[in-house]
DNA sequence: CAATAAACGCAAATCAATTGCATTTATTGA
DNA sequence: TCAATAAATGCAATTGATTTGCGTTTATTG
């Protein structure tokens, strides 16, 4: 269910696009999440890699792409971050996270939910809500038919 | 707006009827949760105490507390552990955390909320949701008058 | 009240993430 | 293109939250 042809994308563009130095790492990096469909934490990029990478260079990596509005962070529901590559609709000046994540606990897919509206409830009544941060957790379809 | 008074609140029958052992820290930290309306983390409990404690203890009563349905963790949007009193319905048996919390920036004032309901969302198909957690920070009303 | 179990305090370990600094790599503009 | 400048990298060390081990103290149970 890939998107995109992985032979169509010029990765240093990307990054330049996004105001980041194109260094061989970072356009690996940068890959990398193009080819993985889900989100990925430190260590799942550091294993998916071919050659040693340091793991502080990766979180200066992460941190830079972060700040750029090419990922964002999708923390699981243990308190550990993982990042998912931004939605079209982030920009190196805004970042559009308010929406809500569905997190497989089984192969750790992670799907952006975009049209999540925060619910009218009673007792929100005169909150201001400036950050949401949602995490859904369950199985996605593929998990559930693969116990079938 | 404190929904109970201190006095008519038996802290070590609590902790008994929840299988915790009734040890003088035990029933002070209880009623400091029963004492503060909002969520504690672990310092702001230990600056809350007029004695000293080991940060050890607070973290094993913490545990042993939400192990038996006494409390549960309300992450803030820093992925730091906050924990608060549950609700009636949650139990030794049985935990329930499916609802959203409502976190003041400013006041750090948590409300649950319990009437909130996962909205039905396209991108929602299909996918079978075993857990939630979801936090909406801003600014509570308090803190809005406040600053006018 | 004695025997047993649990909680406590202290020291040390763990784990994720960050920082400092010297070195390497990328960007830039003449 | 090449030198000057800026940024990224690797390594060592640090931070901060949390956990673990263990001997001692406190609570529970009969």
């Amino acid at each position: 269910m890939k998107l995109f042809d992985k032979k169509n994308i010029d990765f240093g563009m990307i990054l330049t696009q996004h105001g980041l130095s194109k260094t061989s790492f970072r356009k690996i990096l940068i890959e990398l999440f193009y080819t993985k469909k889900y989100s990925l934490s430190v260590d799942e990029i550091i294993t998916n890699l071919s050659f040693p990478i340091d793991k502080v260079s990766v979180y200066r990596a992460l941190n830079a792409f972060e700040k750029n509005g090419l990922i964002h962070k999708v923390p699981d529901m243990a308190n550990l971050i993982r990042y998912a590559l931004c939605q079209s609709e982030c920009s190196f000046e805004k970042h559009l996270h308010n929406h809500a994540h569905l997190l497989c606990s089984n192969c750790n897919e992670t799907y952006c939910i975009n049209d999540f509206k925060i619910p009218v409830v009673n007792e929100c009544k005169g909150f201001i809500i400036d950050n949401l941060k949602i995490i859904l957790e369950g199985s996605c379809v593929d998990c559930q038919q693969s116990y079938k």
